[in-house]
DNA sequence: TATTTACATGCAAAAATCAGCATATATTAA
DNA sequence: TTAATATATGCTGATTTTTGCATGTAAATA
């Protein structure tokens, strides 16, 4: 089977669609938790989802203490077309509220990094609340 | 399930990506033992694959005869997207050589229409060597 | 050192996909 | 009407993928 083949083949799943398509629009690294809040996934389904996408060669991964970041990978050339072709076809519904609950799950940054861990929806519109008064 | 998913689902497969990398490359319509002599695949195998891409939404049927043609649909959107993509996509040897093959099958047709049923190899030579002679 | 937090992974059941074979269908031609 | 040809499909087992849960690991913090 080809390198292609296999690409493609990590592309057949909505959830790895969806994880791809918050990375695609944001241009960010994103942390493992902020994907799990966003997508509202059991964390163990992420992980996974993650690393078939990484060993398809569309991730590196960095970590930072406790946090694991993961950003696309644009060394790859085939990546490069794959992401752009994305980009163009992921405009559906569902993967535009993703990345609107993926902003909102970002302003709780604090210098572009992830300060927090899991927070469910109740809790981050606290946080955000928080967030405005200061 | 998003159409989309279900697009991408379907390229999740080496031979369904070949079959389509003829089409796109040739922009012909095609019947389904011009790609069984193309592929060297099991009649069955590479029908079973077309009605998933049917399935799919990439292909229109026409029959005439007893042959059927596939075509590739180009009157979705999203179809144009993904051919185009797939173009600049499956450049290895591989589909490079599916091609050249798929040309050698059709110097058999006439009036751009197929005219002959499953060939193997030795007998593809000796049709094209007497195509030649005329 | 013990605990907490973020993330990864091993295992088993469930579901989906695929390959292989036999056979069915539709059309043409004898 | 029978036979032949091109294509489709039903069935089976094999393989792969996905999910769910429990647990493991690594780093930070108390």
């Amino acid at each position: 089977m080809t390198k292609k083949t296999e690409k493609l083949k990590a592309l057949a799943d909505e959830t790895r669609l969806r994880i791809l398509n918050l990375f695609i629009r944001s241009g960010n690294s994103l942390c493992v938790c902020e994907l799990v809040d966003t997508l509202k996934l059991p964390q163990y389904h992420i992980s996974k989802h993650l690393i078939v996408l990484r060993n398809a060669g569309y991730f590196q991964q960095v970590r930072e203490g406790t946090w694991v970041y993961y950003e696309l990978d644009n060394s790859q050339s085939e990546n490069k077309k794959i992401f752009s072709f994305l980009k163009k076809l992921l405009d559906d519904e569902i993967f535009e509220k993703d990345f609107e609950q993926l902003n909102r799950r970002l302003i709780l940054r604090e210098d572009n990094k992830c300060v927090v861990g899991f927070v469910d929806e109740s809790e981050l519109l606290k946080l955000i609340k928080q967030k405005e008064k200061v």
